[in-house]
DNA sequence: CAATAATTTTAATCCTGATTAAAATAATGC
DNA sequence: GCATTATTTTAATCAGGATTAAAATTATTG
């Protein structure tokens, strides 16, 4: 809770690691991916990541730090638009879907929970929950002032949530489709929120 | 291509090994899950699933050649609808939400394809690409229609895909949640199509 | 019940991959 | 260039987990 925001604090190799580390468990998954595996992408050894990190479990943990960071700038800068809380989710939106698709792709498996050892999980999940929580008080506000039509805030977020997260599973580097997925999520899963006609 | 649809008619021994089988691989993922766990919820010993399967990796693509199974009936039953191309979204995505929210789930796992084989592999994703051919088409149809708005139908069908796999990485099992998001997820996920106010 | 088929277990084997310690190499400050 | 620190490699250990073959158990059938 103290040193927040951090995460991105360090050295250029170690940056490359956890990029290398975030796309090898992306593809094939924390169990699938061998330390060898990131390695190779760096043209290392495996061995030679302890010198960056405790073990193979912080290597995810590092990661996940990165993508809730990540998700609370994207939540942080879209809070400041000037605007209805629609024009803010929209703007969260884009920011999200941007940061999804790279590259040179920063961090973004989400799908890894059940890797982390109980206190990261923790850490992690509490993270996780609110930003879930912030983002679901913005659905509400919209609901409140018009700007968003009434839903359910919490499945409407998993939803948003699921498909966003989803993206690194079937996008895999391409240009072109990257700024396919940042013209159109936003408008896809908004839409769907917006009160009245389009 | 032949012989399809009948991934289902298996003995109720193997119908309970495969329905375990797709619960560990949505939690832990095919490689963090081993056979042993797969066994012990059926209170079998590890090697015995090799009476059923010959080896895991059959397992994980018999999960898949199911949940392609349930995913068209899901799409067939939908597309006989009466109505407009939105109605049978709409029936599509409240049956596809009905079963990956079991119980007794069926199988979901929809992020293990670097797992298969490439043989495998290729059938599933094969079948994958046909149905999303399939939902773009009814998408499509809509939008010339006019009951769906415009939109890049590729991106739509992810963005849907996603929000709809992405499910089980946060449903355990729990019902009142899973009436939720029968209830909820139609919703959300068609209100973003609608053309025209709600 | 006897015989055969179906199902499951025991007891290896074998390999992959995480982890560690010690040694080698590169980089940097002086 | 020398000493020290930073980085990486080699080589070894070690456990977990897939896979197999043979044996044991259970079910079925005539």
């Amino acid at each position: 809770m103290a040193q927040r925001a951090e995460a991105s604090r360090f050295s250029l190799q170690k940056d490359r690691m956890l990029r290398a580390a975030a796309l090898c468990f992306n593809q094939k998954g924390f169990s699938g991916t061998s330390l060898k595996d990131v390695a190779s992408h760096l043209g290392l050894t495996d061995a030679a990541l302890y010198y960056y990190v405790k073990n193979k479990e912080e290597l995810v943990y590092l990661c996940y730090l990165r993508a809730a960071e990540l998700g609370r700038e994207a939540l942080d800068e879209a809070l400041l638009v000037q605007g209805s809380a629609f024009d803010k989710v929209c703007k969260y939106l884009q920011l999200h879907s941007r940061f999804m698709v790279g590259p040179p792709g920063p961090v973004a498996i989400m799908s890894e929970i059940p890797s982390l050892k109980s206190e990261h999980r923790d850490d992690i999940l509490s993270q996780s929950r609110e930003h879930s929580a912030r983002f679901e008080a913005l659905l509400r506000e919209g609901i409140a002032e018009g700007s968003i039509a009434p839903c359910d805030v919490r499945m409407t977020g998993n939803a948003i949530m699921g498909a966003l997260n989803w993206v690194p599973k079937w996008h895999h580097g391409d240009r072109a489709v990257a700024k396919q997925v940042i013209g159109s999520f936003p408008d896809i899963l908004s839409r769907g929120l917006k009160a009245g006609a389009p």
